[in-house]
DNA sequence: CGCGGACGCTTGTCTTGACAAGTGTCGTCG
DNA sequence: CGACGACACTTGTCAAGACAAGCGTCCGCG
């Protein structure tokens, strides 16, 4: 049992990174928390919100699959099943072009759009309580760091489009 | 099709809190895509990696399974489970308390020890391509802003004990 | 015109996490 | 000392995500 003395006095991180990592997984935890209870009641999860907000962006014009899963926070091509989901409660069309037949285009509906207005009191609220205790100039000093995070790291395995 | 005229002229976000926190869940999923990389290569999850740090920091101790659970970074007391995959790799032991049955104690075993130190060197490269190019002021900076925003949730659905 | 390959999406399968109910153990109070 | 509630953990079940193979469609080239 001696296996290298190097577990320290008590706790800490191994790295200053680490600790930077832990901390920011920490709080998108905690804020997410609040989301996912947010959403839930409306029977969504959060990047499905997301691709509905993208959707009404662009609406009344659609997007192409690939292009909005790539435009969704998480990587990961398990668009189908998501929009799937959608598409059965009717917050989307799918509709496959004559032209290309491989592409499917997505469009946002009448009734997505009205979910999206009813959420938008709540949503806004749920901001509020997560982030409204910071000042303006604290979040842009708090999203110039995590852009520079992202910096070196961009179109290597993350590409966001929005902005 | 009126649905109200909200959509804006092209995309951005629907408040500036909004703006902060798709950051933040942006920043995060794409160093925890560095993360997962380097932990599949040893079979394990961030999850595990996190608990097996934690046992280490209170070994030759052992802790409890809820008191490990709350620790560990995200809510979710399915520790049960994560437990068994890391018992069956003989990572950790668990033992029933023969004074008082219903807690148990979980430890790190000597493999488990020693998978931590295989694993220390590329884990400290991985933090190093993941947070390297930001200064120890920045870092320190942002984790300032970071805790700032755990502030009022804390103890609510977030309790970490950490620090 | 036909064939190979690339593209875009879908499907299958497995692992992982979430939520809720269940099991065994302990403290306490009548 | 026996029943009740609380506690710590486990198990069951289901939805969500990850990874890889499969299908239909289009383009380019001989």
């Amino acid at each position: 049992m001696t296996s290298s003395a190097k577990p320290k006095s008590g706790k800490r991180f191994d790295s200053p990174e680490q600790e930077t990592f832990l901390n920011l997984w920490r709080t998108y935890d905690c804020l997410k928390a609040l989301e996912d209870e947010l959403f839930s009641n409306y029977q969504l999860s959060a990047q499905q919100y997301n691709a509905l907000r993208l959707l009404r962006s662009v609406h009344p014009a659609s997007m192409q699959t690939l292009a909005l899963g790539k435009r969704l926070i998480s990587r990961g091509p398990d668009t189908t099943r998501m929009l799937d989901r959608l598409e059965q409660r009717q917050l989307i069309v799918r509709e496959r072009r004559s032209e290309n037949r491989r592409v499917v285009e997505i469009a946002i509906t009448t009734q997505g759009l009205a979910l999206l207005d009813e959420m938008t009191k709540t949503v806004r609220e749920m901001h509020e309580r997560q982030l409204g205790h910071l000042s303006r100039t604290e979040q842009q000093d708090l999203i110039t760091l995590l852009k520079r995070i992202r910096e070196p790291h961009e179109d290597a395995s993350c590409d966001w489009l929005d902005e």
